[in-house]
RNA sequence: GGUGGUAUCGGCUAACGGUUAGGCCACAAGAUUCUCAAUCUUGCAAUCCGGGUUCGAUUCCCGGUACCACUACCA
């Protein structure tokens, strides 16, 4: 029987969670969901230099705006707390004290200005087994005047011992084994001096050992220094978790990881919800605000990078949850493709049902001065649905469906030039006498009665249908006439025919 | 510079030694239609290069190239 499947999401509450970031969570959501696993939340703060106000809550309500929830986390509480890492000081200590006395680790007094100095002095200068021996540490220093600083109060830092040239192997469930050479690793810093906290690092792995995490599910960039983390796990003498590094999201156009700034330049958001820089005052876009649905973005960033083994595109929450797995993931990183994002809301949005539609289109319809109680809910439900295959977010709502709402005041010049002649006024005064008797609630019966006028006086059809479809909405576009008519009802038809028979002028040739 | 990872249409990807190299997005054309969409059909378009291994390589191995990541008392 296999160890409970245990996944974490470990953020830095360093700004706003990048999409990045959020697909990471994803995928160890759906794991840890299809395993009937737990999925901890931890805060990574032990930057304190770092720390930005309301990033933490950012990142509790992005997560659960898009529907992964957290089992074990700072506001969920759980059996292997504290969930902040900087409020685990003291087991970072004990843990870094044991391996100073295992001799796995080491005290080094060289200030942050001499290892600058020391970089600008050697080209390619590494704090390792060919360099520590001529450092200030406690390898290099006699063990009284090591006391000795100590005792004085000299700051220092703890460092870890790294054995050179050993070949070190990551096993990782998408890249298979990777193997590395410890002598390009340095002696890293496990315990900071400068703001007496652990680095990532040391936090990292003491953590995921102590929450007994099985799977350590993280981006790309950790590759590197995953050899470090093993040979820790070695030096504590702990079983080391199933490492899996996920593949990045890249620019869409040029090359490199997704940044901030490519959302700015190319007009697209990278952060789930809007963000409020305190310190700057700049604000960045969100999907949520900009009108994603949560589970197209979630759909979206799923197959970013993952695939289900056949061609199935949209699938949901609890498809990706029992479908998801390692053996699809594509090792290379994968260029946000903006455009593919925007199909998957529309596809959504196109298949919601009216009445949800309705509910995310009356702050619209207020926003744009409509009051909203003069339509009745299945009013406003029938004109969202009608126009729903034409949107791709759901403020298009009203662009394509104002004119249920608002009668046209103006129209479409354009549309005028092309489709209002002269005798067009006359075409429509008998148009209106053709619709009176005509009861609007059967759009079937009200097509035939106007389609037998226009044949039986050989009138021209398309200049007829879209003159009287000026009228009613303004412009040549949208649903099929008669529906709207149906919804609009007999009264306010005919009052938009008489308005657009005294109001559209037709321009001067 | 060093180390590691990766490499299929413009983008996301499928094919886990044998296919006319498939699907989706985008783009283009057509069908449909009172318009705009939606929908359907069609088109466009790819295995980075060079060596091996093999009867046979997109697939396995090696080299090159390119790209990405890492190379902090940041995560």
């Amino acid at each position: 029987m296999d160890k409970k499947v245990r996944v974490r999401f470990a953020p830095s509450p360093t700004g706003p969670l990048h999409i990045g970031g959020v697909r990471t969570a994803l995928y160890n959501y759906l794991f840890a969901r299809q395993h009937g696993g737990s999925m901890i939340l931890r805060i990574e703060d032990t930057d304190s230099t770092r720390f930005v106000p309301g990033a933490e809550e950012y990142i509790n309500e992005a997560l659960q705006w898009l529907g992964i929830g957290i089992d074990e986390g700072v506001r969920e509480g759980g059996e292997y707390g504290p969930y902040k890492q900087s409020e685990r000081r003291d087991i970072y200590r004990r843990y870094v004290k044991q391996l100073l006395d295992n001799g796995k680790a080491y005290i080094a007094f060289d200030t942050p200005e001499e290892l600058e100095a020391k970089r600008a002095e050697v080209k390619n200068f590494q704090y390792d087994a060919s360099t520590r021996m001529g450092m200030r540490n406690s390898l290099s220093l006699p063990a009284e005047e090591v006391k000795a600083l100590i005792d004085a109060g000299e700051k220092h830092v703890v460092r870890f011992l790294i054995e050179p040239n050993r070949d070190v192997v990551v096993h990782d469930l998408i890249r298979g084994d990777v193997t590395i050479n410890s002598s390009i690793l340095d002696d890293k810093v496990l315990y900071k001096s400068a703001d007496d906290l652990p680095t990532y690092h040391l936090a990292n792995i003491v953590d995921d050992h102590l929450m007994e995490v099985s799977h350590v599910i993280r981006g790309e960039e950790w590759l590197p220094s995953a050899p470090l983390h093993v040979l820790l796990y070695e030096a504590f003498g702990w079983e080391e978790p199933q490492f899996v590094h996920l593949p990045l999201l890249l620019k869409p156009d040029g090359k490199g990881k997704l940044s901030k700034r490519d959302g700015d330049r190319l007009g697209f958001p990278v952060f789930p919800l809007e963000w409020h820089d305190p310190k700057s005052g700049d604000t960045s876009s969100g999907y949520r605000e900009a009108g994603y649905l949560p589970e197209a973005v979630i759909n979206f960033l799923a197959l970013l990078g993952w695939n289900p083994g056949d061609d199935r595109e949209i699938m949901s929450m609890d498809e990706l949850i029992r479908d998801f797995s390692f053996e699809h993931c594509s090792k290379s990183g994968a260029k946000f493709d903006f455009e593919k994002g925007k199909w998957f809301n529309h596809e959504y949005l196109m298949n919601m049902d009216n009445d949800r539609l309705a509910e995310l289109f009356k702050p619209i319809l207020t926003e744009n001065g409509v009051n909203v109680a003069d339509f009745s809910d299945e009013y406003i439900a029938a004109a969202a649905g009608m126009v729903k295959n034409r949107i791709n977010f759901v403020r298009d709502l009203w662009d394509n469906a104002r004119f249920f709402f608002v009668a046209p005041t103006t129209y479409a010049e354009k549309d005028v030039k092309k489709r209002w002649k002269e005798e067009t006024p006359q075409l429509m005064r008998e148009l209106i006498e053709v619709l009176k008797p005509l009861n609007f609630d059967d759009a079937v019966a009200t097509e035939e009665a106007v389609m037998e006028w226009i044949k039986g006086n050989e009138y021209h059809m398309g200049n007829v249908m879209n003159a009287f479809r000026l009228t009613v909405v303004g412009e040549c576009k949208g649903p099929h006439m008669f529906e709207i008519t149906q919804l609009l009802g007999k009264d306010e038809t005919l009052a938009r025919i008489e308005r657009g028979i005294a109001n559209i002028i037709r321009p001067e040739a």
